[in-house]
RNA sequence: GAAAGCAGGCGAGGUGAUCGCAAUCGAGGUGGGGUCUGGCCUUUGGCCCGAUCUUGGGCUCGGUUGAGGAAAGUCCGGGCUCCCCAAUGGCCAGGCUUGCUGGGUAACGCCCAGUGCGGGUGACCGUGAGGAGAGUGCCACAGAAACACACCGCCGAUGGCCGGCCCGGAGCGAUCCGGUCCGUGCACAGGCAAGGGUGCAAAGGUGCGGUAAGAGCGCACCAGCAGCAUUGAGAGAUGCUGGCUCGGUAAACCCCGGCUGGGAGCAAGGCCCAGGGACAACGGUUGGCCAACUUCCCCGUCCCGUUUCAAGUGUGCCGCUCGAGGCCGCCGGCAACGGCGGUCCCAGACAGAUGAUCGCCCCCGCUUCCCCCGGCACCACGGCUGCCCCGGCAGUCCAGGUGACGAGCGCGGCGGGAACAGAACCCGGCUUACGUCCUGCUUUCACCC
RNA sequence: CGGGAUGUAGCGCAGCUUGGUAGCGCACUUCGUUCGGGACGAAGGGGCCGCAGGUUCGAAUCCUGUCAUCCCGA
């Protein structure tokens, strides 16, 4: 399933604003980049929402697996993930989880797991 | 029954529910804005209440719709948009792997129907199929020679040489000169390309005649070429006649015919500004680097000042999905396809939507128990026969029980209902990937009647 | 969306233009040398040239299709 639309990130400069100043925690499979929000660089009609606590935005580049197929797969599942374990935080916070070559060959459970792991160490669990 | 060939179809089995996502429609409430009425405040004006209109990618509820046959690879052809050139038409140059014929199409290198050639026992399949009598190039090794040649070989008719008989002449004579004819003579000039050998390929093939030996030199048949006739819309097919015999390669250059404005591609191209921000030029400041320092030069980041310009970013909006569109029927055509009528609206995202779970029915696979069928093994009882009788033993028959095996259906249980693969401006093709899937026709072989 | 390059021995690469013998270096095997090893010297093995068709007498080379990998630009 998919995230609602008050979860996820939208933009071109929100996605490059975290690309060069986010916090970056690697695991072996995945990366996640965690920057505070900044809801000025949102485009003025999703500003009128709710303030949410978080946004996230999942990549799946090309050069994890050549098929398109397998791609969305994958994202479907981190978003599925992160619906059964939203991050809680206090303040609104913005995250970037990207996925590296080789997830597609991995355990679906081990890069689940991986991800509540960075949430984890990123502090965004209780 | 097996194997094979061709054509076509389908591609989350049907139905329903819940959660979630995207687009769209409607309703509600809410926010913003406009107008009007009334009230309040000190006039320009502001605030409040009510009504009405409008608007919003925010909220809630409900309805509808929601990936493919290849959406893929990006190999061709277009539509559409902008720039340059021309401004209609023709010619030249350039480009094009465009190249049998006829048709289809908006167009194509695609499709359909045929012709020739090749493959297959066959159904069928493949085909890049103009020109080598315009020129250039290449044809390794081998071979004499790969576009004009002769190694072995055959002949040596005609010339030449040698020898012999005869005739004529000169001379007293030996002898010399000339000539005709002859030779299992020589093989020098020369003739030949049949045979051997080489090679993918050797200059038409086979046979007979012919010749000194041979050769399309002549003849018959065959192959090729040209002409004519018939036939066909044409590629071609069939027949007759004629003289003649010419290597291959153009997916080597090239020649001929045909086609063709060039380039970029929806990130094309256009509109709009709220907020935010300050490109570039100039001056100053700070940092890095070559080697510790200085200067100069170079590069980058940030900040400040000032001036000029009006642009830049961003799916915020348009392009954006009604189209060479789908489905049904009739008509024309062998077919590709076309015409007419009716009917339907069927994804439009922009960090990028289709997923997850469950119920019932249906289908498939596996399996326990019960039932039934088939033969097999074992057990006990009974009947009959034989060993003279009871008993005992042996054989056989009927029914019963047990055991394992094979096949089937119903019930129950478990598992499965997929594979290849995800729209991004839109169409027409091609190619590639995919299924225990479905249907039809045809061929060959085996068996039975 | 547009453009380009490369697939040859275990590895890195020549050869393709102009078709005819598939080669070089490292690695591997054997022998020599050495007390032994390395280095060195000598000999040798290993390839359907990514795949499938076609042209040609003959294809790594020419043509077409296809698969895979990599790079560049907007």
């Amino acid at each position: 399933m998919a995230l609602p639309p008050q979860h996820r990130l939208r933009g071109h400069r929100v996605f490059d604003r975290i690309y060069r100043q986010g916090l970056r925690l690697h695991g072996d499979l995945l990366v996640l980049r965690l920057l505070a929000a900044e809801p000025a660089l949102l485009a003025e009609p999703l500003r009128r929402h709710p303030p949410s606590s978080w946004r996230c935005g999942v990549v799946v580049s090309a050069k994890v697996h050549k098929r398109a197929v397998r791609r969305n797969r994958l994202r479907r599942l981190i978003h599925a993930h992160l619906m059964l374990h939203p991050p809680s935080t206090t303040s609104p916070q913005w995250l970037l989880l990207s996925l590296k070559p080789g997830s597609a060959d991995a355990e679906e459970a081990l890069v689940l797991g991986e991800c509540s792991e960075l949430i984890r160490k990123a502090g965004l669990s209780e």
